[in-house]
DNA sequence: TGTGGATAGTTCAAATTTTAATTCAAGATG
DNA sequence: CATCTTGAATTAAAATTTGAACTATCCACA
């Protein structure tokens, strides 16, 4: 490992970039959702990805991978998403341990008068802001870390035995 | 305001990818700074913000604003670092309110000392994953959304005298 | 079989973040 | 000057997130 070299002016242009842009999307994001249906956008995740589904219910454990949060953390917001009805939780049969978060009808009705302002919202301060031609070039681009990131993280699981989050 | 719009598989494809790339690079960051040097990423952003600054120091709203975090929060923060002697308050001599928050000696050694394993961090995970090309892509069109974001906080601030965070 | 090791999910306490007041002082208004 | 509004920062309370136990299966295989 040699010596660590520094960030170019344009490579730090580009990290900065992604940052703030993140930051300031999810300012916004986050408070519009919060203002007009009450969600977080986790939850609004949660609800967005149970409807995905063949029968809008997922696993604990796949959901929570799929939105990419901790286990217990996704206990807890399943909770709070029990309680005002939005989701509701169902044992599995072949397994005792496992759990369903199921989607409710209520809940999916939320999320069809949510997603609306969100996808709007998403359009107009990330789409809207760059031509075709960036919005590929990010694709490609992100899309390829992320895939090193998996990748790297499924080896040194494999690796040492570990299971992080 | 017309039908909204979903989104296309290409659009898709890149809001997904942005926000799956800072859920996965922040898992990594945040967990080797923390494992390493016993710091959080917006510590650590804060400390690189103070070292960044003529005086190595800056006012709470000032830094705040720099680390895109609430005001309340930053205290919070900077009582963190103070108590493990990274950061020093300091009031001002013209303005009573104000409240300055400066980098210790301790801390920018602190800073030296992780700034080289995070930013290989960085390069690795994020800069290296992407051509030169898709990087320089990436920074203008997020760099875009982020002068409109601005732009449009500016106004509608300006326009109803509301200040939020 | 029955044991040891993974898996699934929850629980609990501690750390952090958020939200809504609160405290003081600066600046403007009249 | 008296008052009113704004600005800077903190505090207090509530909500959320983290991370380490803990409980209870499931599974492979000796």
């Amino acid at each position: 490992m040699g010596r660590p070299r520094w960030l170019s002016k344009e490579e730090k242009r580009a990290w900065n970039a992604f940052i703030t842009a993140h930051a300031l999307l999810f300012q916004r994001l986050d408070q519009q959702l919060k203002r007009d249906m009450g969600l977080s956008h986790l939850q609004y995740e949660i609800l967005a990805r149970l409807s995905d589904t063949p029968d809008r219910e997922l696993r604990m454990s796949e959901l929570a991978d799929a939105v990419q949060n901790s286990k217990s953390g996704l206990t807890y917001q399943i909770g709070q998403l029990e309680q005002v009805g939005l989701v509701r939780r169902r044992n599995c049969r072949n397994d005792v341990r496992a759990v369903y978060a199921c989607l409710t009808d209520e809940g999916m009705a939320q999320l069809e008068r949510a997603a609306p302002g969100h996808v709007a919202m998403v359009r107009e301060l990330f789409i809207d802001a760059m031509t075709p031609d960036q919005l590929r070039a990010l694709a490609d681009g992100l899309g390829e870390a992320n895939r090193r990131m998996r990748e790297s993280a499924a080896e040194s699981a494999g690796a040492s035995g570990l299971e992080a989050r």
